[in-house]
DNA sequence: GATGAATGAGTCTTCATTCAT
DNA sequence: TATGAATGAAGACTCATTCAT
C-alpha cells in the first residue's frame, strides 16, 4: 500500500519534473512560470506544490539528479585505462553518450543558472567539475609514470578534457549548426588531436 | 558645445552599462533590478530610462560592443601565421588576453542569457562564433596544405580551438579553483598539447 | 457544476465591474487606479487582472453591455407611434426612463472618455446615435407623409431630438441643480414644446 | 520697458496655451504629457513652469478665459429680443457663432475634464449654465407676459435651449457625421422647431 | 490529493516637477 | 529666461504561493 502511494507519488513528481525541464530549457528558469510549468505537466498550479516547497525546489529537483550521476557516469559504459589513445576515446565516448537531448536540456538549465546564481555554482561546480578530474587527472598521470604520455602538467591536461566537453556542449546549446551537424565525428577526431597533435 | 553634451551623455552611458555589467553579472538579468543597477550607478531609477529604453536595451548595450569586436579581436595582438605552434600560441594568448575581468563579467551574462533567449543566441552565435571560426580555419587548412600540420578535418578542429577557449571560460565563470589560480599557463599548456598531442 | 463556476465568475465579475462604474465616475477613468476599484470591489488588485486583462478591458466591460442595448432601448416602453404628440411623450418618457443613476454614471465615463478617445468614439457614436437616429427619423417622416406633422426636414428634426437627449443628459452630470430638481418635468414639457412650439 | 516684457510673456503665454488646446483636445489632459505640450509648443518643458505653475494650471489657463466670456458672449452679435422668433433665431446664431473649432476644441477638453472633476464642474457649470439662463429666461418670460409666447414654464424651456446647443455641441464632438456635414443648417432649423413646433 | 481563484509584494516604466547651467 | 537632464513617487501589471472546496 505504502509502496503503491509511494510509486505513484514518485512517478508525478517526476513527471512534473519532466515537464519543468522542457519548459525551464525553453524560456529559461526566470521567464518561465509556475503555470507554464503546471500546464506543460497538465496539472493544476498548485498540485505542483504538493510535490515541491517552491519554484527553487523544481530547479534542485533538475539538478540533482545529474549530481549524483557526476558527468562522465554510467557503469554502462567501460574506461579503458591501458593505452593513451583509448582511454581518450573512450573518454569523449561516455561524455557524447551522456550528451542526449534530455541532458542537454538540463545542462542548458544549470549553466544558464550556474553562471549567475553562486549557490547553485559551488554545488555544481564541485561535484561535476571535481568528480570528472578525478577521473582524468591519475590516470592521466600513471600514462606519464609509465612513460606512454609524454611529460606534462596532467592538472593542466585534465582541466583541457573537461573544457573541451564543456566547450563542444556550449558550441551545440548555442546553436552552432556545423557542431550539431558534425556531433558525432568529434569524440574520435578529439581524441586523434589530442593524442597525436596537429604536427607532422 | 554639442560635442560638450555628446561627450557627458556618452560618459554617463557608459557608466550606466558599466553598473549594468556589474550588476547583472552579480545577480543575473532577469533577478537585477533597474533600481539595483541604479543604485550601482549612483542615479534615480528613471535616469537610466533617459539612456536606455528599456531593462532589454540595457542587456543589449552590453551586447554589442561585445559584438562589434569579435571574440578574438584586437589589432594589439598579431598572430603569427607562419608556423602552426606560433599560430596556436598566438590563437590561445589573444582569447586569454581579452579574457580580462570585465569581458569576463559580461562574457557571465551573455551566455547566462544567450543559452536561454534563441533571440539573444542567434545574434551572438552568428557573430562571435562565426567570426572566430572565419579567423581560425583557413589558416589550418593552409598549414594543412603547406603540409606543415598533418592532414585534419580543419571544420572540426577550428571548432575544438573555440571550444577549448568556451570551456575555460566556462570553468572560470563556474568558479573552479585550480583554472583560476592558473590561468595564466593554460595558453602555452593548450598550445604544446594541440601542436605535440600527448602521444610519446 | 461547469454552471455553478460559471455563475460564480459571471457575479464577480459584475462585481467588479459595478466597483468600476462607481470609481470611474467619481474620479475618472485615467485618475483613478485600479487600486482604487479593488478596494471598492473588495477584492486584491491581482484579482482583478483573473477577471479582465487589463485596466481598458474594464473600460470596455462598461461600454459594451450599453453599446448592446443602445440609448433607447428596452422592449419594456412601447412607443406610440400613431400619434405625434404621443410619439414625442414616450420617446423622452422612454429615454428618461433608461436614466437612472447606475446608466448616468456610466454616460458619464462614456462621455468623458469618448471625447478624446477617437476608438471608443466611433464604435460609441455608430452604435449609439445610429440606432437613435434609425429609431426617430422614420417615424417623423411617416408623420409628414401622412400630414399630422407639418414638412420638414426630418433628418435634422431625429438629430434636434437626440440632441436634446443628450443635452440634458450633460446638463445633469455637469451638475446643474434645476434640471436635478425637475428632471421629471422634462419629458412632457419637451413633448409639448416640439410638438406646439412656443408661438401662440 | 515693463510693458514690452509684458508683451512678450504674454504672447509667450498664448502661444503655451494654444500648443495646450490642441494637445488636450487630441489626447485628452490626463493622456497628454507636458512633453507633448512642450514639443506642439516648441519650447523646452521647463519653460512651461515659467508661465505655469503646474499642469492643472494650464488646464485652467484654457478654462478661464471661456468663462470670462461665458458661452453665448460676444457683444459682436446683437440678440434681438422683441419677436420670438427672431430672438429664438438670434440665440442659436449666436450659439453656433461660437462654436469655431478652436472653442469646440476647448469644449471638448472641459466636457471630458468637467464630467469627472468636481472642482472644474462646479466653477463651469456655475458660470456657463448660469449665465446662459440668465440671458434666456427673463427673454421667454417677457414674452409669455407680452402674450407673445403661449403660456410655459420659462425655467424649463431656457435649459431645453441650453441642452439643444450642449447636445448638437456633444453630437459634433462625438463625430457624428451629419451633424458636422449640415451644421449650419442647424441654427434656423431650431428656432423654427421651437417656434413653430411640429404639429401641423 | 487535486484544483485554481485570491492574494499582494515586487517590478518596470512613466512623467510632473525641479534646478544647475 | 530657456533649457533639458535628473529625480522619485506612483501606477499597471505579474506571478509565486496559499488555501477553501
Amino acid at each position: 500500500m505504502k509502496s503503491l502511494k509511494d510509486q505513484t507519488n514518485r512517478l508525478r513528481r517526476a513527471h512534473i519534473l519532466e515537464a519543468a525541464v522542457k519548459v525551464f530549457a525553453e524560456k529559461g528558469f526566470h521567464v518561465a512560470t509556475i503555470k507554464d510549468v503546471a500546464a506543460e505537466a497538465k496539472v493544476a498550479d498548485g498540485t505542483i506544490y504538493n510535490y515541491f516547497d517552491n519554484k527553487i525546489a523544481l530547479l534542485m529537483g533538475i539538478l540533482y539528479p545529474q549530481l549524483d550521476e557526476g558527468v562522465t557516469p554510467s557503469a554502462t559504459m567501460p574506461l579503458r585505462s591501458d593505452d593513451p589513445h583509448a582511454f581518450l576515446s573512450d573518454t569523449f565516448a561516455r561524455s557524447w553518450n551522456e550528451l542526449n537531448p534530455k541532458s542537454l536540456d538540463v545542462l542548458r538549465i544549470v549553466f544558464s543558472e550556474a553562471l549567475i546564481n553562486p549557490e547553485l555554482r559551488a554545488v555544481y561546480t564541485e561535484r561535476m567539475i571535481g568528480s570528472a578530474v578525478e577521473m582524468n587527472r591519475p590516470t592521466l598521470r600513471s600514462f606519464v609514470k609509465a612513460g606512454s604520455m609524454r611529460p606534462h602538467d596532467a592538472e593542466l591536461s585534465s582541466r583541457a578534457l573537461i573544457a573541451l566537453v564543456f566547450g563542444f556542449v556550449m558550441l551545440r546549446l548555442l546553436g552552432d549548426e556545423v557542431t550539431a551537424q558534425r556531433w558525432d565525428n568529434f569524440p574520435a577526431h578529439l581524441a586523434n588531436l589530442l593524442h597525436e597533435g596537429l604536427a607532422t
